[in-house]
DNA sequence: GATGAATGAGGATTCATTCAT
DNA sequence: GATGAATGAATCCTCATTCAT
C-alpha cells in the first residue's frame, strides 16, 4: 500500500466496535535485572509456541505461566495482556521479514533475477514465521490495532514494489500505462496469498516450481520479457 | 486447488487442538409450520448481521436471540450452535460467489474479455458478501471444518481457471511450460488478495483501474498480448 | 439541605477518581415468572442481611448466591453488580425512613410535641434500619452516585425542617434573625449523627433520655419554650 | 463519650468479622539514619496524599512505594501495613485537632464567646484534615481498631462540652434538669455533622453566618441567653 | 413452538507480601 | 538500607447450554 492508498471510514457501528477492541497495548518497563530479562524472554517464548500451536484465543495466560515455569502474577508483572506480548512478537517478525526479503547487494541488476530473488526470501522468511503469520492474519480481522500493524507491514513490500515498477516503466522496459501502485498491490498479493495456502493452509507445492512459476507470472505481468523454456 | 493439493498432515499437538473444534454442525430438522420458517429465517438474518458487525467470536447467542426478538431456548430449537448457523451462511454465499462468477453466454470468446468479466463479476459478489467473507476467513484460520469449506469453495475457482489456462496452452496463444495448477492457485489468489485488502480492510481503490489493471497483469501473466494503452 | 445549597466542585483529580466509581447501576428487567420473582427476592434479602452483617465491601457474590441458595450466574441473571442490589435496597430504606418520620394526623400542635413526635419516629425508624444506614454512610463517603442519593434522602428531611423553622419564625415564636437554612440542616444533623453513634457505633443511651433531651436541645436551640422540670 | 458511655457487645458474627481486621498495627523501628528518616516521611506523605485523593482501600502499596519514589520492599521495611500508616497519621490528626480546639488563654469568659471560639477552631482545624477525616469516618464504620480511636477522639472533645455544661449548671446559668452527657453528645455531634456535610460531603455554607448559627444554636440550646439581633 | 430461569465451569486480573540480591 | 522479581490466592464476570413450564 502506497501513501496514497487510504482507508475508507467504516460504518459508526461497525467502527465503533472495533475501536473498542483496538485498546493500544502499551509497554511495561524493561526489567532491570538479569534475572528479569530471564523471565521475560522466558514468558516471550511461551507465548510464541502456544500461539503457534492453538492461537492466540486459545491461549490462556496459565498456559503461558506454565510453560515458562513461572508463576500467573509474573505474567502480568512484565506484560498488561496477551495482547501486549503478541505485539511485541509482532514487531520482531516484521521485522525479521523485511529484513530477510531486502535485495541483496550480490543479486544481478536482470529484472527477472530480482523478482526471484525477492520471491524466494520472502517465501523463507514466510516458511520460518508462518505459525506466527497466521496469527497475525486472524487477529487483523477482528482487532483494529493489530489490522493496522499488518497493513504497515505490508506496505512496506509494496512500496518497494511500486518502486522497483516505476524504475521499469520509467526506463522503458516496461508499460509505462500500468497503474504501478495498483500492480503493486496485486502482484504482492498474488505472492502473499501463495504464501497462506502453502505455509497456513497447508496446501502443497513443489518448492522449485511454485518458485519459477510465480516468479515468470510476476515477470510476465508487468511484460519483462521471460525465456522460453521447455514443459516441466 | 485441483485434486492432486494434498494438504500435509500438521503436527499432532497443533491438530488435536483444531479437531476439538471440528465438531461437523448437524443440520436440525426444518420447520413445519410458516410460523416456524419465520422464527428460523429471523434466527439466521439476525446471526449474519451480528457476525458481520462484531465477528463471530463476539457475537453472543443471547445477541441472536435479542436481535431476532426470540428467546435462548429457541435458538437451541432451531440450532445446534452458532457454528451450525455460520456453516448455513457459509454455505449460501459460497453458492452466491460461485454463481455470480460463472461467465454468462453473451460473453465474448476473446481470452481478455473472460478474464475481465470474471474479475467483475467475482468483485461484485464478493462486495456484496465482504462481511461474512472476513468471517469465514477468521474461522479458516482456526477451525479446521471452516479451513475445509474455504477450500473447497476456493477450489471451484481455481479447477475453473485451470481448466481455462490449460484450454490457452493447448491451443497455442500461450507458453505451454508454465504450471497450470500453481498459475490457477496464484492468479486466483492474487484476485482474492485483492478483493480482501478492497472490501475486508478497506484499502481504498478506484473501481475501474483496479478491474483494467488486474484485468491487464491476469493476462499478461500468461502471455496473452494485451494491445497497448495510453497512461491513465 | 436545601435546595440552595449547592455542592461545591472538587478538584478535577479526586473528582475524577470518584467519577470512575460511580458507574450508575443499571436496572435490569424485572422477572416475567414468580419463581424469577422468587429468586430475586430472595438475592435482596440475602444481600441486605449479608451487607448489614459484614459491609459491603466485605461481601462476595459468591457469599449472596450461597446464602439465597442460587447459583453465581443467576446473581448476574437479575443485577449487574453489588451496587445495583445496594441501590435498590437504598431506595427502600429511604422511602421507610421518611415514611416512618412523616408525622401524624394525632400529632398535637403544640410544637415541642412535633419535635418530639417526629424524633421518636425517626429514631425507631433508624433502629429497624441500623445495618443498612452504616453501609449507606460508608459508600457515601467513596462513591459519587451513595453520596447523591445520601444527600437527596437527607435534604427531604432537612427541607420539613427548614419549613418548620420558618412557619415559626412568621408566627414570632421564634427569633427571625435565625438562619433557617442552617439552623434546619444543623439540628437535623444533631439527631443524624446521634442515631449514628446510638445504632451504628452501639454508644448507649438510655432511650427515653435521650429523645427527652433532644428535644429539649431542639426546641431550646429554635427560642421554642420549654416548661422546666425536675432533674432527672 | 464519656466514662459511662458503654458500647454494647455485637452479635457474634458482625464482630468476628471485624476483629479479623482489627490486628492492632504494631509500631516497627524508627530509622536510625537521616537517610532513613527522609524515606519514611516520604513514604507517610505520599500516603496521606493518596488516602486523601482516592481513599484508603482504593490506595495500593505500589502507589505509594511510586509516588514517595522507593519500592514496594522499602514500604515494607518501615510499615507492617497501610494500616499502620494510617494509624501513624490518625493520631497526628486527632492531636492536632484536639490542640487546635483548645481554648486560647485569651479567650473571653463570656460563655457564648467561649462557644464561638470553640466552634471556629474546630472548623478550622477541621477543614485542613477534611481528607483525612473523611478516611478515618469511613474507616471507622467497617474496623473496630479505627472505631476505636474515632470515638476516643470524639469523647475528648465532648467530655469537655460536658464538663462545661455542667458547671454552668452548678452555676445556675442554665437548667440543672438537662442530662449533661446527652446534651454534650447531642450538641457535639451537630457540629461535627455539620463539619462533614461542608467540608467531606461539599455541601456550600456561608463561613460567618454558619459559625454565627450553630453558636446560637448551641447557646440557646442549653439556655444560655443570645442577644437579639437583626435578621442577616 | 416458545420461553427464560438456572447453572457453573472457565478464564482474566489484582495485589499484599515475601525474599534473594 | 534499598530493590524489585516472584508468588498465587482471591474474586469478578461471562456465556453456552439445559430444562421446566
Amino acid at each position: 500500500m502506497t501513501s496514497d492508498e487510504r482507508r475508507k471510514p467504516r460504518g459508526a457501528e461497525t467502527t465503533s466496535h472495533l475501536q473498542i477492541l483496538q485498546r493500544r497495548p502499551v509497554q511495561k518497563e524493561t526489567p532491570n535485572t538479569a534475572r528479569g530479562r530471564r523471565t521475560r524472554s522466558a514468558l516471550i517464548e511461551a507465548s510464541r509456541s502456544l500461539f503457534e500451536e492453538r492461537g492466540f484465543r486459545e491461549t490462556r495466560i496459565s498456559d503461558i505461566a506454565e510453560r515458562s515455569n513461572t508463576s500467573y502474577g509474573t505474567f502480568y508483572h512484565y506484560f498488561d495482556s496477551k495482547e501486549a506480548v503478541l505485539n511485541e512478537l509482532f514487531i520482531g517478525v516484521a521485522g525479521e521479514m523485511f529484513a530477510a526479503s531486502r535485495i541483496r547487494r550480490d543479486t544481478p541488476h536482470d529484472p527477472l533475477a530480482k523478482i526471484e530473488a525477492a520471491n524466494r526470501q520472502y517465501f523463507a522468511a514466510a516458511k520460518r514465521n508462518a505459525g506466527l503469520l497466521a496469527v497475525i492474519e486472524e487477529m487483523a480481522l477482528r482487532d483494529l490495532h493489530f489490522r493496522e500493524l499488518k497493513i504497515q507491514m505490508r506496505d512496506l513490500f509494496i512500496r518497494r514494489n511500486e518502486a522497483e515498477i516505476t524504475k521499469l516503466q520509467k526506463s522503458g522496459v516496461i508499460d509505462a500505462g500500468l497503474n504501478a501502485r495498483i500492480a503493486a498491490a496485486a502482484l504482492g498479493g498474488m505472492v502473499e496469498n501463495f504464501m497462506q495456502m502453502w505455509f497456513i493452509h497447508d496446501v502443497e507445492f513443489d518448492e522449485e516450481d511454485a518458485l519459477r512459476t510465480l516468479t515468470q507470472l510476476w515477470a510476465q505481468a508487468l511484460g519483462v520479457p521471460v525465456p522460453s523454456r521447455a514443459p516441466a
